[in-house]
DNA sequence: ATAAAAGTTTAGGCTAGTCTAAAAAATAAT
DNA sequence: ATTATTTTTTAGACTAGCCTAAACTTTTAT
């Protein structure tokens, strides 16, 4: 059984290898998880012997493949109870993250796949990143940042990489969500800031935005 | 903020408090809680300092008025994920006790009462104990055990006193479910064993099933 | 009233997970 | 190629919450 801090070790080095696909570095996981190196390396040790993480001394780290699975699970809960608290319990989606991260560590299988049942085997978190089966599976995203498109080119908004509640928040406040097409105006070549169309209106948003903000193209 | 085990120290006096009004004994609390006296020992000095229990050496502990309503909220939560694992996630009654001790510990005050507005404010949890409200009110329970019932008295089975999977599992596979309705026939002197009618038919129990079970007298 | 038993507290130790400070290894810069 | 810088690891310390063993109170029994 893991401990509430490996689960949430494991849960770090999952999404870290999206960077650092050779290898998560120490101080990486560190910043990720702001604890100090020196606590990371006790920890990395600790996995490493349980075999969830393939490590050596200062090589980096990767999750094993229990170890990933480990992750996907807690993945799993985590975006399960997201979904729950915005689509039964009214929260909005800058409001989920925390509480679920206590919720992601509730032990209980047939608790999440109930849960998983009720909520009638939901595909993507509030967020748009995909939810994983109770096997473990889920499709990979096949979308791209706003900042990564070129003029003239037109999608659906799908996720968020970014699920700070400030930017959220910024979203809700610009009446930007989930669903709304988008398309690329003109694309400032100074400040990388970026001029859509979005609601039959046009608006200016930073590089900062842009850089977060999945689209879908139409095919 | 109260830690985990903070938390399982104060629901366990409060819930050992009914049967110790003037005081609950260190070895009390070390027996509910599966833990040695010294344990508890330290713990309660912690409480103490934290003015969350009223204590004298050696005199056994009470809560305080803010240690009260720190472990009413506790329950509270436990009895509203207790509901919801029976009434949205099909749990049965004898399997949500465990997960819901984790649940209660989940830090949110929203979350509670939205989950409370979620299931429509119920009063009682699935094994009959009365659910405190928000503002930590719930009704007191007018109900007697069976045990303590005079021969040709019936009325309504409300709620069980011991909680345990076994003994749930016994009145499943006895067909005993709140709500039923049960008459005393006849008590057995030797060994306090009962006679009731339940579902218009004869059962024998034991003075051990008669002394967990809780009935509404019909008035 | 005193001795025995039972209950409670204190003293000192252990583990998980964190930290700071210092040492060691890897990388970058001259 | 050697030095400087950055990164990582180790060593040693701290806290929460638990433990055992011993000391101390209170209660019970004679």
């Amino acid at each position: 059984m893991l401990s509430l801090s490996e689960e949430n070790y494991l849960k770090s080095i999952f999404h870290l290898q999206r960077s650092y696909p050779n290898g998560v570095s120490t101080n990486a996981i560190s910043e990720e998880m702001e604890t100090k190196a020196s606590s990371v390396s006790d920890m990395i040790k600790k996995l490493s012997k349980k075999e969830l993480v393939i490590y050596k001394k200062y090589q980096g780290v990767k999750l094993s493949a229990t170890g990933r699975s480990k992750a996907v699970q807690i993945i799993r809960r985590h975006r399960l109870w997201e979904y729950f608290l915005v689509e039964k319990l009214n929260f909005n989606w800058d409001e989920v993250h925390e509480i679920a991260e206590q919720l992601e560590h509730i032990k209980s299988e047939k608790l999440i796949n109930q849960l998983d049942e009720f909520l009638d085997f939901p595909v993507r978190d509030p967020h748009g990143d995909p939810i994983p089966d109770a096997e473990g599976n889920f499709k990979a995203n096949n979308h791209q940042l706003i900042s990564e498109l070129k003029t003239g080119s037109s999608g659906i908004c799908v996720g968020v990489r970014d699920s700070s509640a400030e930017f959220l928040q910024y979203l809700d406040k610009n009446n930007i969500a989930l669903g709304n097409e988008i398309t690329v105006l003109e694309k400032e070549e100074f400040d990388k800031s970026v001029l859509i169309s979005i609601h039959h209106k046009e608006l200016r948003i930073s590089n900062q935005i842009a850089n977060n903000l999945f689209i879908k193209l139409e095919e």
